[in-house]
DNA sequence: TTAAAATATTAGAATAGTATTATAAATATC
DNA sequence: GATATTTATAATACTATTCTAATATTTTAA
């Protein structure tokens, strides 16, 4: 009576498991990222407003974001001419908060 | 009467921390590094044993232990002609639990 | 001191990630 | 429709990562 198809495998055996993790750590893996996830912890926030914020070219933001979505790490909406990120995954909220929390 | 000098800072704004947690990120952002993680999860195991189980390539274990030794991941400890990995940063150990737990 | 075992390093080619610049697409306003 | 605003995409040059194969280093034991 199995009730999960991998019992009894340790995670770090599961080659999917693997490769997933490291693609989610990989799209975390960059400063500007790493800034945009944080910026983003607190809420939605617009294109400009992101790339304002972070004081960052805005290509380079529309990328970064680009990657962070097709990772499935955001989500957005467009608003009429704007568009807002949201961060859609919510282990990358866990994530974030364990990183930035003081030893 | 400030107790700590960046009070107040959101996380998000502190380029230090951005560039150190890109690349602790980067660190593990690889299956087969994610994989020598998850098996030292249990405890300190010797570079034979590692590349062994894992089924990968001494010289390729060789280098990924290398990026996670560099990087201050793990530590080691040479006893006799072999030599034994750990895992030395905890915060490593919370991340590595983080992602394996299910949701 | 030579040989074997365990681990590390190096060199090379292939691939992937990045920033910059320029341009395109979508929407809103006039 | 013309124009301004917002966002996305493309092209390029540059740098970094990765694997493989070969070789070096360290330790132990004969």
């Amino acid at each position: 009576m199995e009730t999960h198809a991998k019992e009894g495998i340790e995670k770090w055996q599961d080659e999917q498991f693997l490769e997933d993790t490291a693609e989610l750590l990989k799209a975390l893996a960059h400063p500007s990222r790493l800034k945009i996830v944080g910026f983003l912890a607190s809420g939605k926030k617009c294109v400009k407003h992101i790339w304002e914020a972070l004081d960052l070219p805005q290509p380079n933001v529309s990328q970064h974001l680009s990657v962070l979505r097709n990772r499935g790490i955001l989500g957005y909406k467009r608003e009429g001419s704007i568009v807002c990120y949201y961060i859609k995954d919510k282990r990358v909220l866990e994530l974030y908060r364990n990183l930035t929390q003081e030893d």
